[in-house]
DNA sequence: ACAAAAGTGTTAGAGCTACACCCATGC
DNA sequence: GCATGGGTGTAGCTCTAACACTTTTGT
């Protein structure tokens, strides 16, 4: 390591450095993000993703899990890298890049912390507020992004409890694609997958009828993970 | 702004920002990699991709464009970000995020600038060397990435020059895949999205009976870039 | 008995893959 | 005239989309 390698190093601007989550959770009817009111502005009116900064010893991911965790208790959450923004002054306070992850959380698992230094809230995708900063570009970006996954990877599930019915799957699907589908091609393709397994049970209390609970067999789910089907709906996006 | 929240932001550590590029090229024959032998290890022996430090008033992007430009003296490349990379040792010498970007350039507008700094080199995807830190990883992650957007957009176009023709571009597409293509299939699919047209020219020189020459209709292109058709081929990855 | 949701098959059409021969030209 | 790469058509198959009726059971 030269002298003059030292003072390149030197030289640069040092950043702050964010990590912000876009939850996703699905109630059985609407596709849900989890805000967070932070009192950034002055006011402290405005809703946003929940972020963090990133610790000395932190790995970027590993930052993104531990923020998670600070907010809704759970662990290994799916989490997946989105997009980077670094804007100059998209953080009026100090120079910060963002990391922004996407998150699938099952509603049923999350239980707001007790001791929490946040308001939380779920809202549904057709009724967002205002968001901080780029928030609301980031939120873009993961929607389509969870349609292009959810498209072509197993990744619904994530979103759901462990045991559930087609008829819910398929609301999920329609949910993330904002668009019908149809039941009996879905219900063809996607147990075509040989993902799930039927169990001897029904859901009751919903319908008359019940409908059988299927779960996801975790070793093929595994496996299959990244040789799954298409699963847009009819003309795509 | 109260003083508490100026406390949280001085809190923080803050860490350097890199700008990494994965710059791919075509020769007409195979997908190559830009790379670059950076003094940054000892002996100075290690080749790595194009690289440099987040500026005070630039954007990512836009700090990745400059980058680029330093290097290939080319502006209004494809660029797209990648990843970002932060685990805490990944720079041994001080801590780093990096942002990666792909990048498509066409090798015959490529010119090495005259008072270059940095010894840059053109790699066969097939005889890469070892790289510097993680740059690797990067670079799968891009030949990943470059896939999945050349088999859903018109991206293809952006690593031949201005005229072309179909074979030129079925061996494009075979480097990337790295697969062979049939040629009725291949032509009949990139002529069917209506984005190319013939010209009155023939490429000479390089086979007997000469190929058409076409050009990218530019207004379709901008116009279809979202509505592609797969090219895949035959089964997939 | 009726309302509400679950479950199940068939058909037509589109798109994909596989495959082989003639053409134009430079040497 | 022959070697080299360029250009073109078809047939079978698979996948997809569109579509309606019966079943179960809670009230």
């Amino acid at each position: 390591m030269t002298q003059k390698m030292v003072e390149q190093y030197q030289a640069q601007i040092k950043c702050l450095v964010a990590l912000d989550s876009i939850i996703f959770g699905f109630d059985g009817e609407e596709l849900k993000l989890l805000l967070v009111k932070r009192g950034v502005e002055d006011d402290g009116s405005t809703w946003s993703l929940m972020g963090g900064w990133l610790r000395p010893d932190e790995g970027l991911e590993e930052a993104a899990n531990r923020i998670l965790f600070e907010l809704t208790g759970l662990t290994d959450i799916y989490l997946e890298q989105l997009y980077t923004f670094g804007a100059p002054h998209r953080d009026r306070v100090e120079r910060t890049v963002a990391v922004s992850y996407f998150a699938l959380i099952n509603v049923t698992d999350y239980q707001e912390r007790v001791s929490h230094t946040y308001e939380a809230h779920w809202f549904s995708m057709h009724e967002l507020p205002r968001l901080l900063f780029d928030h609301g570009q980031m939120v873009e970006q993961a929607i389509e992004r969870l349609r292009y996954k959810a498209s072509q990877h197993p990744i619904g599930f994530e979103l759901l409890p462990e045991k559930f019915t087609i008829p819910q799957l398929q609301k999920l699907y329609e949910a993330i694609f904002d668009a019908p589908l149809d039941k009996r091609n879905f219900s063809r393709k996607i147990l075509s997958t040989n993902l799930l397994e039927k169990l001897d049970e029904k859901q009751r209390g919903y319908s008359k009828k019940g409908a059988y609970l299927y779960k996801v067999n975790e070793e093929k789910y595994q496996k299959q993970f990244n040789t799954f089907l298409n699963f847009l709906p009819n003309g795509g996006t």
